[in-house]
DNA sequence: CCAATACTTAGGGCGATGCTAACCTTTTTG
DNA sequence: CAAAAAGGTTAGCATCGCCCTAAGTATTGG
């Protein structure tokens, strides 16, 4: 590859990535208010939302134990914790099959929608793309899909 | 227009809105563990965080007054948790200069700060979006400009 | 000047979180 | 197999944030 295509190619990237960027940060109003309005409508503590998180993203059950070590609490305070999330109906606690000493705790699907509702990015929501010009669409369709790609590629990390 | 022409589009608009949501959807993991992360970073009780996201998108500076009302709480309850925010560093309080009665409540650059990062949209950081090839990157540059315009357009209603 | 307004302070109730200690059940280990 | 270890729950207690009412202070406006 010639030099000086790749360094031309390199300010061409560097300008389309800081648009990019401040594209989506001019979009950070509406993403916060619909922010704003998720949490107003949730009756969670942040400690009961940090855990329900975890929860959600942990396929095969989180422990007490686990949890416990995780948040640096004993396992009394992140019992009682638990016991709150089942009670509001976003957790549940089962047996172990392999060790009957152990409760593996879920997320259940009512858990899972009130986590989710806040996640979402939510500028790309189905009303705003319908409106959308169909050749921007298409653009926004292939960007989204080279994104999801790449952040499979990069392992998620932060 | 002809009518067959739109009815095909509308179809492929379909295929295109149903295709990006799923992608976002997809993406979703990713966005919740820098969420939980940025949430475990944080000290701040959700009554706080709803009362800091009001107060960084309100520019002119919140009223005491109008922070109870709208939380639906007396003005004593809502001088105390302004107390726990300005000590947390997150919210300042300085005198109206047209009526010495009133307050004007503002969130401090750290505060501000500590919103936003709960309310970026995550997947496109600048680490990913230099990974992308130019050609995705000019599309999804395309797209993003046209979703900016739309939520205008559409006066961010949610 | 006096009522209304904006806010703060004081005192008290309630719930969530945290702890330790004691206990039960199950698994592991010597 | 008995004893130790491990996972979890319960009880009792402390602390903190949030919420209230009541009683202030300061400022505004009729």
């Amino acid at each position: 590859m010639p030099r000086e295509v790749t360094e031309q190619g390199e300010h061409e990237r560097e300008r389309i990535v800081h648009e990019i960027q401040t594209l989506n940060g001019s979009m950070e109003e509406a993403v916060l208010t619909a922010l704003l309005q998720n949490l107003l409508s949730m009756d969670l503590t942040i400690q009961q939302l940090k855990v329900l998180m975890i929860l959600v993203t942990t396929e095969e059950g989180a422990t007490g134990r686990s949890l416990s070590a995780s948040f640096g609490v004993s396992m009394a305070s992140m019992s009682g914790l638990l016991d709150r999330l089942v009670g509001q109906g976003v957790a549940t606690r089962s047996t172990d099959p392999h060790d009957h000493r152990v409760r593996r705790v879920h997320a259940t699907p009512l858990g899972t929608s009130v986590v989710r509702r806040l996640a979402v990015a939510r500028p790309f929501r189905r009303d705003i793309l319908m409106g959308l010009r169909m050749e921007d669409l298409r653009a926004l369709e292939q960007g989204f899909r080279a994104v999801s790609e790449q952040i499979s590629l990069m392992g998620e990390r932060d």
